[in-house]
DNA sequence: CATGAATGAGAGTTCATTCAT
DNA sequence: GATGAATGAACTCTCATTCAT
C-alpha cells in the first residue's frame, strides 16, 4: 500500500456512469492536449476546462484539485504501461531469456514511439508533483511481472533473478527514455535499438554459461 | 546553435568582480538550500533572496528573472559535469575501450553518489524550463569528449564510433539515472553499478571479436 | 410595518402536508446540526441537504434560497420563545410586579439553558443576514406581551409602564445573553441569576414606595 | 496566555515605521467604511484594498488573511474601549460604589454612542471569526480594573467583590448594548440610561446596609 | 548600486443556484 | 415532485517584478 500523498490527489468519486466517463476523459484529453501544446507552466484550471469544454465547477467535481488531475493522469498512463508489459510478459512466459528482454524493450520502445511528446509531457508534469507513491507503486507492480518473466524463462539464469531483473530494467528503461530524450532521427534511433538488444544479449549470454 | 529560450535566462553580466562572484554564490547556495528542503514550488525569488541574505533588487542584478536563475544554476552544474567527464576522458585517452567506458561509469556514478537530492532536484527544476537548449549542448559537447576517447582507444573497434558512443552513453546515463531514482539501499547499488560494467565488457567483447 | 428583506426570505409554501413537515423539519434539524458542529462559516446548501438526507433541488423546493433557511430557522426559535414569554406573561398576569419580572428571568434564563450552543449559534447564523425587521417584530411581539403583563400586576407601578417595561426588558435580555457569553461554571452562574432578580427587585421596591 | 487562533489572525509585523503606520490605518479606516456601508456579506479584500487606495498585495503584506484584517480591526477598537473603561476606573478610585457603578455606565455609553453603528458592525464582523480568544481577553484586562475600583471603593461592600463585579458589569454591558441594539429614539434612549443607573444605585443600597 | 514595499494580473478554488432527466 | 451534475461568477491569496528611496 503506498503512503498517501499530503494533499488529496485522487478523483473524488469512480467515475462509473456513461455520463461521468465522458466528462472524465474529456477533461484528461484537454489535459493531455494543454500539456502537449504549451506544457505545463500553462495548465491552468480555466484552461484546461474551456478546452474540455466544460465548466471549473464540473471539473472539480472529478477531480480535488489541479495535482489530482495531473496526477490521475499519469496513472492513467502508467496503468496503460503496466498492462503491456504485463501483457507481454505472459506471452514471453518460457521463452528463452533473451528474447524475453528483447520483447521488454520492443514495448517500451513502441510506447514511447506511439506518444513521444505525451511520454515527454507527462514526465515533466509528474515533476513537480508529489509522485514518489505512484511510481514507486507503478515500479513494483511493473518488476512483480518482469522478475517472474525471467524466472520462468526456458533457459532459466542466475540464481539472483531478482538482480538480473534490476539490471534488466534500470538499463532498459533508463536507455529507452534517454534515447528519446535526444532528438535522434528514424535510422539512428532504431539502430540504436538494435545495439541495445545486442547488449542485452551479449550479457546474458556471458552470465548463462 | 540552439534556438533562443523566448526570455532572457543567462546574467545579465559575467561576475567577474569578486564582490559580485561572492553574491552570485551565495545566490546559488540559497536556490539549492531550498531546492533541498522546500522543492520546485516553494522556490520563490523572495525566499531565495533571503536565504542568500540578499535583497529581491539585488537578486535581478544579477539574474533578469527567476527563470535565468534556475537556468544559470542547472548550466553551473552541467558545466561541472561536463568539465569531470573530458578529465575522464583525458585521463583514459588511449586505454582499452571497455576501462573507459567503466571509468565513464565511474564518473557518472560518483557525481550521482556525491550529491543524489541535488542532481534529483534539479531535474525537477529543469522540468518547467525551456531548457531543450542548454541539455542539448551540454550532451554535444560530452558527446565530443567521449567520442575521441572511444574512437582513440587501443583497441579500436568498429568502424562507426558514433553509433558506439550513442549506444554507450545513452545505456550509462539512462541507467544511471534510472538506478538512482528507484530508492535501492547501498547493497543493491553497487552490485547493479558491477553489472552495468559486466554487461558494456560483454557487448564490447562481443563486437570487437 | 418592518422593511421588507432585499430577497425573499420566507418559505414559498406553508408545510401543511406531512410529507413536507418532516422534510422541512429534517432541513432544520440538519441546519441546527452542522451550525453546531461546524459553525456559520460551513454551513453551505451540499452539507445541510446531505445531512437532512434530501437533494439540494429539494432543498430548494421549500427555501428559495440559503438566507431564506437562516431566516426561517431563526424565525422558529423566536417563534418559540415569543410563544414562552407570552405564557409565562399569561401566568403571571395580576401578581406582584417583583415577581413578574422573576419569572421573565426564568423563563429567558430556561431557554438559554436549554440550549447554550444553540442560540449562540443562531445569534452568529443572523448575524450576516438583512435580519432588523426580524428582530423588531420579535421585540415588538415579546414587549406587547411584557408590557401588558407589568401593567395588570397587582401593585401597579408608575404612570409610564412602557418606560418600565423598556427598562425591565432591555435589563433582563441583556444580562442573560451577556451572562451566557461569558464562560461561567454552574455556580458562578446561578449566584448571577439570583443577584439578578435582587437588583430588579431593590429597583422596583425604590420606585413603588 | 489566551489560547492562539486556528489561523493566523495577528499582522505579520507591527506597524512601527511610519510609512507602514498610514498604509495600516488606512486599511483600517477602508474596512470600517466597508462594513458600515455595505456589511460584512460585502466585505471583499479586493473592495477593502481599493477603498483604502492601496493593492490587494499591500494588504497582505501587513495581514496574512482576511480574517486577521477583521481580527485586528475589533481588536483595536476593543483596546481602545479597554483602555477608557481602565481610564475611567483609575478616577473613580476610592469614590463611592454607586458613582462609581454610574461612572461606569457613562463610559460604555459614550463609547457607544460616539459609532453607534461601527460597535453595532463589529459587533457582526466578530461572528463569524474565531474569536472567542480575543473577548475573553478582553473581557478579562476590562473585569480587573473594574473589580479594583469596587473593591477599593470609599463604601467597601460585601465579602465577595468579584461576584458584585460579575453583576454588575454583566447588568451594565447587557443592558447598554441591548439598548443599542433596539432602534430607540433619543429621549427613549437618554430616559433608560437614567433608570439603569437608578437600578444599580437601588441595589447598592439595598445590599449596602 | 542596494533595498524591500508596493504592485496587480492571474491562479486555484468554492458554492449558491439551476434545470434536464 | 425529486434529483444532483453542471454552472460560473466571485472570492481569497500568491509572487515575479518594479522603482522610489
Amino acid at each position: 500500500m503506498p503512503t498517501q500523498p499530503p494533499v488529496a490527489l485522487k478523483p473524488r468519486k469512480t467515475p462509473s456512469q456513461s455520463r461521468s466517463r465522458v466528462t472524465v476523459d474529456a477533461i484528461f484529453e484537454a489535459t493531455i492536449q494543454v500539456l502537449l501544446s504549451q506544457g505545463m507552466g500553462e495548465l491552468t484550471t480555466t484552461v484546461v476546462a474551456e478546452r474540455a469544454g466544460v465548466s471549473v465547477g464540473t471539473m472539480y467535481q472529478y477531480f480535488p484539485n489541479k495535482q489530482a488531475l495531473v496526477y490521475a493522469l499519469n496513472e492513467r498512463f502508467l496503468t496503460m504501461l503496466a498492462e503491456r508489459v504485463e501483457a507481454t510478459c505472459a506471452q514471453m512466459q518460457g521463452r528463452p531469456i533473451a528474447e524475453a528482454a528483447e520483447a521488454l524493450i520492443d514495448t517500451y520502445w513502441a510506447v514511447k514511439t506511439e506518444r513521444v511528446e505525451l511520454t515527454q509531457a507527462l514526465y515533466r508534469s509528474v515533476a513537480g508533483l508529489e509522485s514518489d507513491a505512484l511510481l514507486h507503486a507503478f515500479a513494483a507492480r511493473v518488476d512483480r511481472a518482469t522478475t517472474q518473466m525471467f524466472r520462468q524463462a526456458s533457459n532459466s539464469p542466475l540464481p539472483d533473478e531478482s538482480a538480473l531483473n534490476l539490471l534488466l530494467t534500470t538499463v532498459i528503461y533508463g536507455a529507452v527514455r534517454n534515447a528519446f530524450e535526444r532528438g535522434l532521427d528514424g535510422e539512428e534511433i532504431s539502430a540504436l535499438k538494435s545495439e541495445l538488444k545486442a547488449m542485452c544479449r551479449a550479457y546474458l549470454t556471458s552470465v548463462g554459461e
